[in-house]
DNA sequence: ATGGCTGTTATAAACAGA
């Protein structure tokens, strides 16, 4: 089984980009990011068309997460956090499908640091945290798939030293990512490479993706139950290189069935 | 350090993103 996580940075402006990759790459399930679009603007017919069932929880103009299966009706179990510091932002969703629990999130910016942005990300990080732990608690074969918007280490960062006062770099945002990672997650990209360089994500500006100076903030946690099934996990890196693309590119893991 | 780019929309002397 196949699981991705994408921010699409607008479902709708990137619509021919999505579809393409899920032609292609065929993950079975997927978590979106950033649909930049009101729940009635969805384009559930064009996912619908190419072999995707959907959920989502949309927002106008900004933010907006989306789980998508190719391996049956997701069965929505959350729409947004318990004691969600910010309710109206459409950040969070959480399905069981495939045999799986799974949580799709997109973890607020945060800059400018400090701010009341930044209190904005460490609370919205706390509620995470307090409800990945209720996650681990229940025993469910669980995965927590998204934007982050946390580089957890210095490798995952191009240039570490020009990010240190960073909402994305920050020690506080850092520290609460070890923090969800000590409850007894398995950051899977890094668990399967240690030491390597590996982006999710390049700034348009300035010939980032071109330079490869790009950020690792796209991530997929899994429990315990999950851990022990993944078998490979990688970067769909070309993604970022066709035309009208996302910033970010999509993240995936293979599991044992 | 700054500005650079992109999507959405109150179509901007806008905002937010990372």
């Amino acid at each position: 089984m196949k699981v991705a996580t994408y921010n699409v940075n607008g479902v709708n402006g990137r619509l021919p980009v999505l579809l393409r990759w899920l032609e292609q790459g065929r993950p079975d399930i997927v978590c979106l990011q950033e649909l930049k679009a009101p729940n009635e603007k969805f384009p559930v017919e064009a996912i619908r068309a190419v072999g995707y069932e959907a959920l989502w929880h949309g927002q106008k103009s900004w933010n907006g997460v989306a789980i998508l299966s190719r391996i049956g009706t997701p069965i929505e179990t959350r729409r947004g956090l318990p004691d969600d510091p910010e309710p109206m932002h459409s950040r969070y969703i959480e399905a069981a499908v495939g045999g799986v629990l799974i949580g799709g999130l997109y973890l607020p910016n945060g800059n400018p640091r400090p701010g009341p942005k930044f209190d904005y990300k460490l609370a919205w990080f706390e509620a995470l945290i307090r409800h990945a732990a209720s996650l681990l608690d229940s025993g469910a074969p669980v995965i927590l798939a998204g934007d982050y918007n946390v580089m957890p280490t210095e490798l995952d960062v191009y240039k570490p030293e020009r990010w240190l006062e960073d909402a994305l770099f920050a020690p506080e945002v850092r520290a609460a990512y070890a923090r969800l990672v000590a409850q007894g997650w398995t950051d899977a990209l890094r668990h399967l490479n240690p030491g390597a360089t590996i982006y999710t994500f390049w700034d348009y500006f300035r010939r980032a993706y071109e330079r490869n100076a790009g950020l690792r903030i796209d991530h997929l946690l899994l429990g315990p139950a999950i851990a022990a099934r993944l078998k490979s996990a990688g970067v769909d890196r070309d993604v970022r290189g066709w035309e009208k693309t996302s910033d970010h590119a999509p993240v995936w893991i293979e599991l044992m069935d």
